[in-house]
DNA sequence: CATGAATGAGGTTTCATTCAT
DNA sequence: TATGAATGAAACCTCATTCAT
């Protein structure tokens, strides 16, 4: 019966908080700036999220959301080189569509601000940890760490995301070396 | 740039500030705590360093200046795995040394608040590009960016040491699964 | 003055004012508290009343009236012992039966933001003011101001009715002690 | 070594609050209107009281410290009249000298934001106790609870107080007058 | 008329930096 | 030079009030 709660609204000052986020960091994008870039009166970002943090945490578990929509026709069945090489070609789909995203999701997860429930193990993550332990045993690295390998896979995959933000040229090629020396590295070979 | 006297005290900040840096990222530590972490008052801070700007590029120029002592018997005349193995392994004595450096120089990097200057490439990496590129040769990877190579070398650095600071009972083992993963990466096989 | 329709929502809001300004204070129970205990939406109380401060003076207002009727059947031909005891009872009732008025009350008058009208002495007042003449007179006090010993009065009333609300098993002697001081300062005897 | 703390300074920040806090009501008196009223940056007023909270508390403290100062020549071996008359007249005495101080009082007591510690009975509550009791045997009111006789008191001085504001001819007959009252209604007679 | 989202002024507090001692 | 009080510009958040639905 009264004026409906906006998601456009809502969406734009999300949206406001990663343009601002990626450019100053977190500390330096006050929320006066952020609603004002969302073209919102400064108390409208308040009844969206109650407190800056509450908007940190409903940024990160948005993305995230989206991440996993990303990967939703992911191939469950398919072989473990497939199912790495989906994970990262959506992986750098994202950073091109949305260069500002990956840096704004480091600052969230260094601003030790994140709740534990935002930062809880998706299926992406799940998924990692199988393909790299089965690339592992075929690259005879049988007892080594999952939990490691994928650490490694994001660190190698942040690094080729980086690099193409930065060399926009070399995107396709970036891309496949990245993908062939996280393979090799894996299997060998 | 006539110094003021003590340089206990200027020590002490840079030491203070990496501590607070760390635990609560930049922006939450303020002059004041670093001041009264390292047992001076708020404005001596300000003789040491003119701005809290200038004191974290001069934090990070020193940490740099750190590791750069740390690599003074680098292996200018080794093999390619020789010279790579020595960074890997002076770069992961240093994480463990200084368990929270790592993290500051990441929060500094992020930061956007690094003058050019302070990040310029230094010894370290001019080396790394020159393994680099050899090593990547040898695996058939010749006209691969040896900028990219050398960023996939501290992405993986980074993640090994960070894994390491969580499971500090596999220091060894990661320590020699990871150069393995990065040899491979490079070289093949 | 063309009200609104409910009387209930009126009603309640200003039950729900009383409530809260009790507990919390006038500054510290916004208007969106008031209208959530009132089950009511933020908007609607203004429509009952134009401005907080208008809420609170028609609240005060509304409290004399019911002091008023309660005092509907006041003994005008009495005497002044049983004029004033009359008052005397039915302000300890009336603070027996809303405890938190009276402080409701004192929180308003203290507040700055009564309109003199709400302020103006009523029909109670001026029987007291007659009465305690009366009484002074027969006690020797004669030239003292009425005002004065009305005020002393109020003060009399107020602090037993407090005393009574910390102390509850004491109610009926309290209230008897409590009259038969005011009646020995007036009356002397 | 530094600049000291101003005794001065800290005075100032307590007189401006009694002042805007008489006219006003603590909650409409902003921190930065105190300050500016005090000659003071807004941000001085937070490294004399930590917060606004700090404050109150403070001045509540420091007001009834100097009415035990007041109190010092109390005549603990006089007889019961002479004990509460001095009472009476020290009371009125601070009430006349510090107009606005009662009503701050007042404020600060009701406003629910004074810490237990600070409102702890002391001399002068222990005294009227023990004197309003010794009265109340004189007067044949054995049985009658201190702790109401006490209430009743400072309702009479602080009726009488307020008397005295408004009508500052009345000054010398009021005060005799209001203990006359107080004293009958104890005593009898 | 009722609703509750939208507004923006204003409140308390923090903090980098300056400056009197 | 060292100290820490002084400063005032923000920062985050609240709240009375308005207004679209």
């Amino acid at each position: 019966m009264a004026r409906p709660r906006s998601d456009a609204k809502r969406q734009a000052i999300l949206d406001a908080s990663v343009e601002l986020f990626a450019d100053r960091g977190i500390a330096h994008a006050p929320t006066s700036a952020i609603s004002s870039a969302a073209r919102v009166a400064e108390g409208t970002l308040f009844t969206y999220f109650k407190t800056k943090d509450e908007l940190l945490n409903e940024l990160y578990r948005e993305m995230r959301k989206e991440i996993d929509q990303e990967m939703a026709d992911f191939p469950f069945t398919g072989d473990v080189h497939a199912r790495l090489r989906f994970v990262w070609d959506r992986f750098l789909d994202m950073a091109e569509k949305h260069p500002k995203r990956l840096k704004v999701q480091q600052h969230l997860r260094s601003s030790g601000r994140l709740l534990k429930d935002a930062e809880a193990p998706n299926m992406v993550i799940k998924e990692l940890l199988r393909a790299s332990k089965e690339g592992a045993e075929l690259g005879g690295l049988g007892g080594v760490s999952p939990e490691y390998l994928v650490l490694m896979f994001r660190a190698q995959a942040e690094a080729t995301a980086e690099f193409i933000a930065a060399h926009r040229e070399m995107k396709a090629k970036s891309r496949e070396i990245g993908f062939k020396l996280v393979w090799r590295a894996l299997v060998g070979q």
